[in-house]
DNA sequence: CCCACTATATATAAATT
DNA sequence: TAATTTATATATAGTGG
């Protein structure tokens, strides 16, 4: 900008880098209240410093603005199926798996110390995760089939209990309370274990910590 | 700017205002990049035009930024509670959550194996292993909790009918043929039930020849 | 960290095409 | 409607407090 053109990149000498960015980011929070106000635009502009301080421009509340920005991310996913809708969800597509990408590089380091399967080539990385892949389908088909047993077998070993009550109840000429409940619980309780595992990838993603938090 | 001073005011004139967004707006994105390139920031901006169309920019990804923000914002909060900043604050966290759900889900299947995921560098891959690990592992817990919970359930039910049952008993002086199988199995079959439901899946994939590598 | 100065690069309002 | 030009306002790197 003077005395010499910039160029784009990592300024390199601190105090320099710590000078621009003040004066830049007034500059950029400046030029963002004008936008909104010239141009009755809906402006935020969200800045955190290398320190991780925060500064921050909103016309109309940063809450709104957010709110507003994920509501027009999902128009967009929702929207039309021509032929040329499908390049933009291909587009859509890559732009989130850049994001999911940048979130997981993220959280590696808050989540996990580096382990040191960095010497890995990537074809055998790939290869070890679709197998962690394919694992977790085994292990929780196995599970499930597992559970499921048990499930089966307390189901049976009660069909019995009633059965036999109510031959009790018969001769004695009442009704259990036990019973009754039992009839009404009975559907609701145990139509989980019969389910599918073909799901597994919306229950991984919902189940990663960092998700959980939100 | 040019040829008159412009006045912090919204443009009046309806073509001048367009023109003057769409150069602003230009402008005011490439400051955020050249803001965040130079000095190293993090920056987000977002726009809305009147017409509401949406122009961003994001240095790191909007949703890390959005997550951070909301974090922070949340932390500054700490020291002063009102009502009125609790429920922005719900706002914002409700939003950020939003907005990840989209970008997650869109990414979901590309994540779980679909595309080829030899583009990645090592220590990416190894984000998503990981992760993949760590997600197997919450999954495994949350299905397990809720099967023990199952089971939790169908015993307390069944110590209710044998309860019930001796009762029966005592006053036909017999002793019917489920309680003493049940007397039998209790044991082995119900063992996971009583102690913490948390363990029950680990055991269960370690065994696993497949988790054995990771 | 912020302020002031200055020389220059950039941004942009308005006119032109 | 959008690109190009022009003239001027603004932003800002470098410098010194």
């Amino acid at each position: 900008m003077v005395r010499g053109k910039i160029q784009l990149k990592r300024i390199e000498n601190v105090a320099s880098r710590q000078v621009a960015f003040s004066k830049r980011r007034n500059g950029l929070l400046k030029k963002a209240r004008e936008l909104s106000v010239l141009c009755d635009a809906e402006v935020s502009v969200i800045v955190f410093s290398q320190r991780g301080r925060l500064f921050e421009f909103s016309s109309h509340g940063m809450p709104k603005t957010m709110d507003r920005y994920y509501r027009h991310a999902k128009q967009l996913q929702i929207g039309g199926s021509d032929s040329d809708s499908h390049l933009q969800q291909q587009k859509l597509e890559a732009a989130s798996m850049a994001t999911k990408i940048e979130f997981l590089e993220q959280s590696k380091r808050k989540l996990l110390g580096q382990c040191s399967l960095s010497s890995y080539s990537s074809d055998e990385l790939q290869d070890i995760a679709s197998q962690l892949e394919r694992s977790l389908i085994n292990v929780r088909a196995k599970k499930a089939q597992l559970f499921s047993e048990q499930i089966r077998e307390l189901n049976a070993k009660e069909r019995l209990l009633l059965e036999e009550q109510a031959r009790f109840c018969e001769k004695c000429g009442a009704k259990s309370w036990v019973q009754v409940t039992h009839e009404q619980e009975n559907e609701t309780y145990f139509s989980l274990s019969g389910n599918s595992s073909s799901e597994v990838g919306t229950e991984l993603l919902i189940g990663l910590p960092e998700f959980r938090k939100f």
